[in-house]
DNA sequence: CACAATCAGTTGTTGCGTCAACCAATGCGG
DNA sequence: CCGCATTGGTTGACGCAACAACTGATTGTG
């Protein structure tokens, strides 16, 4: 029963209040426009995303799963409705007979080329745009301290969902 | 179809991965101790620190709906659940026989007093302690920027979990 | 005072994520 | 070449959140 603990000041408690509430409200907020423009979450825009950007459109189950930070179940049963709704397809891996490997469709190359304008919309003016560019890099560094240790490994840090030259759709037809 | 998308920059995209990666994984971290130490989830934590911290210890559920971010569904389900486990008790307002009050009990005191230091650890070592003092602040003008959007009657803004001067608990028995 | 509209809260249904169990394939040690 | 642990992936069951529908109380309006 150690009553050491260090409780929170004033600013850590009012900063940490800002950044649960952040943890609520946004991840809600960018579903509710995929949903509604796309039918599509935010996390089967992100799978759909890093597929879209893979090495022939194609990746790994496994390595999906690490880079969009979902359980292997949780990445299955995804997988499952996506390739139902027609925008992706899996097929077993020919070198290793174990693994399954999911590639997007056109369709779901052109249900992200057509969702992704409203998402980065949704992006800036919910959050990018009411930052400064300074703003913005204090953002990337605390974020990254913060994920040192919440992600060691940068399996997120990667793909995710790359924006930077428009959804790297589009071409690769 | 308006080809004005203004798409990411390099710098934005970065800090726009990382904040996403810190809102898909930060949510889990909470969740996984409280749920590990303490058998209640990060949000049923925030409910019954919200009821410690009110006059009375009662708060109308309404309200506490809206200080938690939570749909007035979710809250009754959570509370027949926390009243079962006699961690809080409901009971009709007497000014207003719609109304229900809720009201956190010794036991879900005890509970939370005995879970606050574990928490307050993991909030540290996975997000604060990381960050220099600078930084805090800056991350308050960030989040503050944000949630001017996304929460612009400050709902969440008010309780949500205090924990400036220890869990607000203890006394008042 | 009657009646419509609104408010407070609960309940049932659906969908998604987690966990545990399972099957198939690989690789490794004998 | 045969066990046997490990890896890759799927499936089913359970828990929680969102949405819709509903009850009961209150307010507003004529």
């Amino acid at each position: 029963m150690s009553s050491d603990t260090r409780w929170l000041s004033t600013e850590e408690s009012a900063a940490w209040v800002r950044l649960i509430a952040l943890t609520e409200l946004l991840p809600n907020a960018l579903d509710a426009q995929l949903l509604r423009d796309a039918g599509l979450t935010h996390f089967e825009y992100g799978a759909l995303m890093a597929l879209a950007g893979a090495p022939e459109r194609t990746m790994r189950m496994t390595e999906l799963a690490s880079r969009t930070n979902a359980t292997l179940p949780r990445l299955s049963h995804v997988a499952r409705r996506l390739e139902e709704r027609g925008l992706i397809e899996r097929f077993p891996c020919p070198t290793d007979r174990r693994a399954t490997n999911a590639t997007i469709t056109e369709a779901g190359l052109d249900l992200i080329a057509h969702a992704a304008p409203g998402h980065v919309d949704t992006v800036r003016t919910n959050v990018l745009d009411l930052l400064t560019e300074e703003q913005i890099g204090q953002l990337y560094q605390i974020a990254g301290a913060v994920l040192a240790r919440l992600d060691p490994d940068e399996r997120l840090a990667a793909t995710s969902c790359q924006f930077s030259e428009g959804p790297a759709v589009a071409r690769a037809g």
